[in-house]
DNA sequence: ACCATTTATCGTATATTTGCGATATATAAT
DNA sequence: ATTATATATCGCAAATATACGATAAATGGT
């Protein structure tokens, strides 16, 4: 049990699950935050500003990272992640997708909800 | 170890992340999209439209509207679901929040990235 | 070269999510 | 009352995600 069916559906589809998954931790929220107020790069703050070891938070940039969400740099002894605003209003843009549907629908009863 | 830290982030930022937990799989982002379309009650449809079982959509559909992302009403035999945009939309406003604090934000440094 | 600092990765324990068969429940039709 | 249909819930197996200590790797300072 337990199959990932998660290739049965359309690819908009999974690539929309993704980024929500990737935001889908109040930590990874929390990265986003502060990443966003000081729209460059700090690195052992945002460790210094969550509740969590210095291996659980690195382990969460990963995965921001790893969705292109966020980019990150070396600078000498530190590492340096900011928010890849493209990216993130890329996705953000994605929740258009539902009024659009709903505007096209032809059936527009509203029976019981 | 894996000690639930949930409680340790701020409430809203529980917020999205739970918002963002809900969609975050391609079969709950591909029944809003069929509510979406008709706009208004469909039902075992929706199990039609999936590529999974009726207790595993039925478990989906009990996420969604969990959450308040969709409401459910009982209408003889079978079940109606349709989306709160309410609800919805005020989910999707939330990440307005990241380019405010983007705007506000004193350090406009980009050494980096 | 040695040490302190910073960050990434590994290994592992635990928690949560996902999927589905089986079954319960509720209604409609006969 | 019996049966068919539609949906929800239960129980469990498998898959993923989360958290963190330990450790590795890389750099800068002495």
């Amino acid at each position: 049990m337990a199959t990932n069916r998660k290739m049965d559906f359309l690819a908009d589809e999974i690539v929309l699950a993704d980024f929500a998954k990737a935001i889908a931790h109040p930590a990874r929220i929390a990265i986003l935050k502060i990443l966003a107020q000081h729209k460059s790069c700090i690195c052992g703050e945002i460790v210094e500003g969550l509740p969590l070891a210095q291996a659980t938070v690195s382990q969460h940039l990963k995965e921001l990272k790893s969705i292109g969400l966020i980019k990150g740099s070396i600078e000498g002894k530190t590492s340096c992640y900011c928010i890849d605003w493209e990216v993130f209003n890329q996705f953000v843009n994605q929740f258009g997708v539902f009024a659009e549907l709903s505007q096209n629908a032809s059936c527009q009863a509203q029976s019981c909800c």
